[in-house]
DNA sequence: GCATATTTGTCCGTATGTATA
DNA sequence: CTATACATACGGACAAATATG
């Protein structure tokens, strides 16, 4: 399922893009933002060329745009984007669910990590166990390549959740409905779990275009 | 639809990715090979810097496997890669063929620069006519998204073609294919069109993982 | 539209660590 | 186990493109 840090003794390269990630992942860049060469070279400690070269990976991502001599900057999404987005989850996702079967505890585990995060207040390990959620019911349909595509998809949907005002607003009924998926999962009614998803990607998409309209004036 | 080479003011790390794409697809090097930063870099003629940047970019397209310390070399496709990538494109093909409508000249034309290539007995044009035929297949569906990975994905095909040992032999069939197919979807039969697409991937996919079977002794 | 400053693009030399014959 | 080839990583330099006043 990788999404995993590199390790310590992991290439510069690799530790650098997973440091960008994770600050572009929390919103500590706001989209459009540069990402300057010099300045990240010395803040993270590694010369110019490791980060070019994490630039590279996280470009890989989708987590940024890559513009001949003009660098890089945060991606920003647009309502276009949005709506590609959730056309191919509402795709991917419903193939995924006819194919859950054996993965119906660990998608009951991820509703508790969510659950347990939320408790705290911690809301990017929401977003996190939500996000992992998803990719876990694509998973079952054991494809590496719409894996590792759907991973990219949802890193790309995490710039967007960074940019939302409201998080807790935004995630909190997001942990009754995937609790409520898995209980129809378990018990056995495959169409109104389908519809249950259908609904939720349905109001995940709208708030997200909504505030994606509302942020560009 | 992008998969345009960069054009010769392009950055050199874009230049060099794409001449060794070219290598990679046309079979110069064999699956498996390792890809020497040095050498490169003095056959191109660009420092080993640019080199690695190449390679982070035809990483992207899963043209090379990347392992720390040990560098890059030319992917190698297993017969489980083969199968996951026709998984996909019978999904996604069978996908964009209803969605396929004012595209069809554009479909028409492809197959007609296909058999033009054929009768020069250029099967490498073939091959590419062929890729596009059903990348446009694919656009139909009109996501930016779907399309890149689908590029990637038939990227990642071209090794397997390379490997090829008759190229005549593995494309000639699908001339007629995609005529007859381009046909169905004039008459606007769709169910015929349909089936005669899932024949054409059943047939190929067959081809491919014999011949893989037969590589890997 | 021009001159200047900033930033990227690219190369080189070199030092260190890792894998393998 | 040692030797060697190779990848990794740094820092400095300069050219070229872009942004800025």
């Amino acid at each position: 399922m990788s999404a995993l840090p590199s390790s310590s003794q992991a290439p510069a390269a690799a530790r650098a893009a997973d440091t960008l990630r994770e600050h572009i992942i929390e919103g500590q860049y706001r989209s459009g933002d540069p990402l300057r060469e010099a300045s990240i070279a010395s803040a993270l400690g590694v010369s110019r060329n490791t980060v070019r070269e994490s630039f590279r990976l996280l470009a890989q991502d989708g987590l940024v745009e890559h513009a001949p001599h003009r660098g890089v900057t945060v991606r920003s999404l647009t309502a276009a984007d949005i709506e590609d987005i959730y056309r191919i989850r509402r795709a991917l996702e419903l193939l995924g669910l006819e194919a859950v079967g054996p993965d119906l505890p660990l998608l009951s585990d991820l509703v508790g990590q969510a659950e347990e995060a939320a408790a705290l207040g911690d809301w990017a390990a929401v977003s996190t166990a939500d996000l992992r959620f998803h990719q876990t019911v694509v998973a079952a349909l054991g494809s590496p390549r719409l894996d590792a595509m759907f991973q990219r998809l949802l890193a790309e949907l995490r710039l967007a959740f960074a940019a939302m005002p409201d998080p807790r607003e935004f995630h909190e009924p997001y942990l009754r409905r995937n609790r409520l998926l898995v209980g129809l999962l378990e018990s056995g009614d495959r169409a109104a779990a389908a519809a249950e998803l259908v609904a939720y990607l349905e109001t995940a998409e709208r708030a997200l275009s909504r505030m994606l309209r509302w942020r560009n004036r």
